[in-house]
DNA sequence: TTTGCTGCAAATAGTTTGCAGAGAC
DNA sequence: GTCTCTGCAAACTATTTGCAGCAAA
């Protein structure tokens, strides 16, 4: 939690540096975005903020998810079926484990992923800036069958 | 050439045995997807054809490419902008390489790819069935300042 | 006080769908 | 001849934008 506010400050902190303001319905979408275990999709923050301030607009968390993205504070996950979900917990670029029943996302550690970058840089003369990597599958507990 | 037309041959076989008739359109459609080096958007595939079929409908490259889907006949990647690029000629997930500046996608060979799918089933206790991995970057070309 | 932010509603873009006629088998 | 496919246009969904008033600094 402590680690939660710390990043929320970050966040803020950033904003005002680039000369932004902190309204409170931005600061809301921030500290759901600095949590986000679960990966939030925009109409998840709608609804969450909407419970303290119910004139809010998706419209305001879609201009700030853009801000935030242009700040390299939030990273977005585009998904085949047309959703987003969102990280703003860890936006740079990581792996992701999603399981296709219970849609959970989770953060697997690999640490074969820089070589590997090293290795397709080698192999195709590009000059690697960014990477995106999801496995899809099925998590242990709809694999027991509670999903 | 001759490895096109056999892809192509394969998909119009999967499709016969399906119960589903073979136009001249969904042909073309199919012939573009069999080769697909460039991974064409449907865009590019309602374009191409359109030179041919005047009267081709946008729609019909949709249904198409649903179908195709459908039957794992073609593959389609995503992109965070919005775009979707379709891959018709090795539709099992593969990595890919990407210039972010003139668009090209490039199928590097990575090895290592089998290994890190067993190390993340392990670590995170996931049944994996399909993964993505995308690079990002600037190929040489481009590099060399031609983009 | 200044400037950027918000809420609303309308606009936009990409994709999907209903329907009637055309065409593959 | 049957049943799917196509083309057209309308529908749909997620996201973006114009504008006037509001509020952070």
């Amino acid at each position: 939690m402590a680690d939660h506010n710390q990043r929320a400050d970050t966040i803020v902190r950033k904003l005002r540096e680039n000369g932004h303001k902190i309204t409170p319905q931005r600061l809301a979408i921030i500290k759901i975005l600095a949590v986000s275990e679960g990966h939030p999709s925009v109409e998840d923050i709608y609804e969450q903020i909407r419970a303290d301030f119910p004139t809010m607009s998706l419209a305001t968390v879609y201009r700030n998810i853009v801000l935030l993205k242009s700040l390299g504070e939030v990273l977005e996950l585009g998904f085949p079926d047309g959703s987003n979900r969102y990280d703003g917990n860890k936006p740079a670029p990581h792996p992701h484990v999603i399981c296709i029943r219970c849609k959970k996302i989770v953060d697997p550690v690999l640490d074969s992923l820089d070589e590997m970058k090293k290795e397709v840089a080698l192999e195709t003369d590009f000059k690697i800036l960014n990477h995106r990597l999801d496995f899809f599958g099925i998590c242990s507990s709809c694999m027991a069958g509670k999903g």
